[in-house]
Order: C-alpha cells, then sequence, then structure tokens
DNA sequence: AGTATCTCCTGCGTGC
DNA sequence: TGCACGCAGGAGATAC
C-alpha cells in the first residue's frame, strides 16, 4: 500500500529513465480508474518530453510542456519500467511509452488509483486536488508550532486527524499508527488536548518515520526497470501496524487493536496512555 | 464549519 | 474444491 515514502521511492526510481524522454504513446487499457482517465491525454501526450518528475503528498507529478499529469497510486498501485514489447499482465492498466523504448507502466488491482490532467495554462498548485493540501511533513513548515495551533478546538482523535491531508499529507494508516507509538502519544487523544511538548515529539516521531522509510525504500522493495515489487526490509520494522495482539516492542505487553474512524488502530496501552483530561475541548 | 460516515475496487484469508 | 463473507485502505463525496 503506497504512502508517501514509497511514492518518493517511485518517484527516485522512474525519474533517472524518463527525465527528457519523449512520450511515443499512452495506452490506457481500463480507464475507469478512481475518475476516468481523461481520454484527450492520448492525443495531448505523444511527442511531448518530461520535463520534471514531482511529488505533493501522495500524487506523483509527471510534468510535461503542455501541462502535467498528476498521477495516484491509490493504495494498490504501482509504476514499474518495462520494455514497450512486453506483454501487459492483469491489471495492467495504463502505458506510457517513451520513443526510447521503455515504458511506464501502470498497475492496479483495486483500481483506487487516478491519472489526472492539469494543462500548464492554469498552475497546477491551483488544482482541485492540490489546493487544499496541508504541508509536506518533511518540509520546514510543517513543524511542532503549526501543529499545536492547527490541533486548537479540534475534537478529532489524533489518530484519524494526523490522516487529514489537510492537516498534513502522506500521514496513512501505517504511519499514523507507527509515530503515535513512537511518540508514545494515544490513538484516541483528542487533538485539541495536545500539548506543546506532545506536538514535539510527534512531529519528530513522523519526521524520523517517514525519513527512514524512504531510506528503506518504502514497505515494498522495487526493481523499476524489468523486476517486481517485493517487500521490503521496512515492513519487518513496524512497531504496532499489522501486530494486534503480539507483544509491544518496548514493554511486552500485547499490543490492543481497535477501530477509529473505520481504521484498523493498534497501541500498546502501556506505553500509549490517554491523558487524565481528554474531554472535548 | 466541523465531524462522521459512505464509497469506489479486487485479492486474500477464514469458516463452513 | 468451492463458495460466501469480511476485511484491507486513500481520500473525495456526502450526510449530519
Amino acid at each position: 500500500m503506497p504512502e508517501l515514502p514509497e511514492v518518493e521511492t517511485t518517484r527516485r526510481g522512474i525519474a533517472p529513465h524518463c527525465l527528457g524522454k519523449t512520450v511515443s504513446r499512452l495506452v490506457v487499457r481500463q480507464g475507469q480508474l478512481r475518475w476516468p482517465v481523461p481520454a484527450a491525454l492520448s492525443t495531448i501526450l505523444p511527442g511531448q518530453s518530461l520535463l520534471a518528475v514531482e511529488r505533493r503528498g501522495k500524487y506523483l507529478l509527471l510534468q510535461f510542456a503542455a501541462g502535467t499529469a498528476i498521477w495516484h497510486l491509490g493504495m494498490s498501485g504501482s509504476l514499474r519500467l518495462v520494455e514497450a514489447s512486453s506483454l501487459p499482465g492483469k491489471h495492467d492498466h495504463i502505458d506510457l511509452c517513451f520513443t526510447s523504448g521503455l515504458c511506464l507502466r501502470f498497475n492496479d488491482p483495486r483500481r483506487f488509483g487516478a491519472l489526472l490532467w492539469q494543462p500548464a495554462a492554469e498552475p497546477i498548485e491551483q488544482h482541485s486536488l492540490l489546493a487544499h493540501l496541508g504541508p509536506e511533513p518533511l518540509s520546514d513548515t510543517f513543524d511542532s508550532a503549526y501543529l499545536l495551533a492547527r490541533s486548537r478546538r479540534v475534537r478529532v482523535a489524533l489518530k484519524p486527524w494526523i490522516m487529514d491531508a489537510k492537516v498534513v499529507v502522506g500521514v496513512g494508516n501505517i504511519y499514523a499508527n507507527e509515530s503515535l507509538f513512537n511518540a508514545k502519544l494515544h490513538p484516541e487523544q483528542l487533538a485539541g488536548s495536545l500539548t506543546a511538548k506532545q506536538a514535539e515529539r510527534w512531529v519528530a516521531a513522523i519526521k524520523t518515520i517517514l525519513q527512514y522509510a524512504i531510506t528503506r525504500g518504502g514497505t515494498t522493495l522495487r526493481d523499476f526497470v524489468g523486476g517486481d515489487g517485493k517487500p521490503g526490509y521496512f515492513a519487518q520494522e513496524l512497531n504496532v501496524y499489522g501486530r494486534g495482539g503480539e507483544p509491544c516492542t518496548a514493554c511486552a505487553k500485547p499490543l490492543v487493536e481497535i477501530r477509529l474512524g473505520q481504521r484498523s488502530t493498534v497501541y500498546c496501552p502501556r506505553c500509549q496512555k490517554l491523558p487524565k483530561v481528554n474531554r472535548k475541548p
């Protein structure tokens, strides 16, 4: 499941092979993704050369002279570089082919992904999907002062709150769980009751874990040319995610699993205490 | 306006 | 071996 580290890993993996390359054609085998792939893309992209591969949150931004392709991997999507001649497999929905003979192939079994287009005439940051996004978690604008200020009078539990992309982008379920554990914060603590010290711990935990996950290639390792995805080393280093009932890595007490905002949430009842005062502010 | 719930989709694990 | 079922989840849409 691509979270920010995996999207960033994808960006870094494909960029060296695609930058400056000219699109030969776009093949859309299944255009019914989260939103329909704009049909016009197949005529717009050929002839365009790829000027930059950027990332905003979990959105990959492929910049061309005519505009920017916005590519989201959803939760089961992946991009891989293959020879244009290689046969597409099941769920290989889109090929972005370059004249070099390489092809950026999008595979997405659950089709939660998306490929959209913002013409160059309209600034990419004004696209409706990007316009209201919060800061990048690894940027300096995401600090404890921001988090604390943003949390005032918020009556939502910390866990679902931090997963809100308007607060900060790129913190999905895995890293929400892990960062709360590392910062010793209870997932059900109300955001409005966050203290300055807690905000500091949490911001540091989020930055550390995301940065570390990027260096380890995300939760899934991927050979971007040819090879397939395989479980990354990072998956084995998770402290709480997917470990409900198992012993806490810090104190050995069994981890508790609950549902919070329809999402699986795992925490240590000993290491992550609710504050005495957790009333709605 | 802030908060909670619903929804899209397929693969996988489980129980019968 | 096969089937029904529940679950997984990013994040926009919709409903309170």
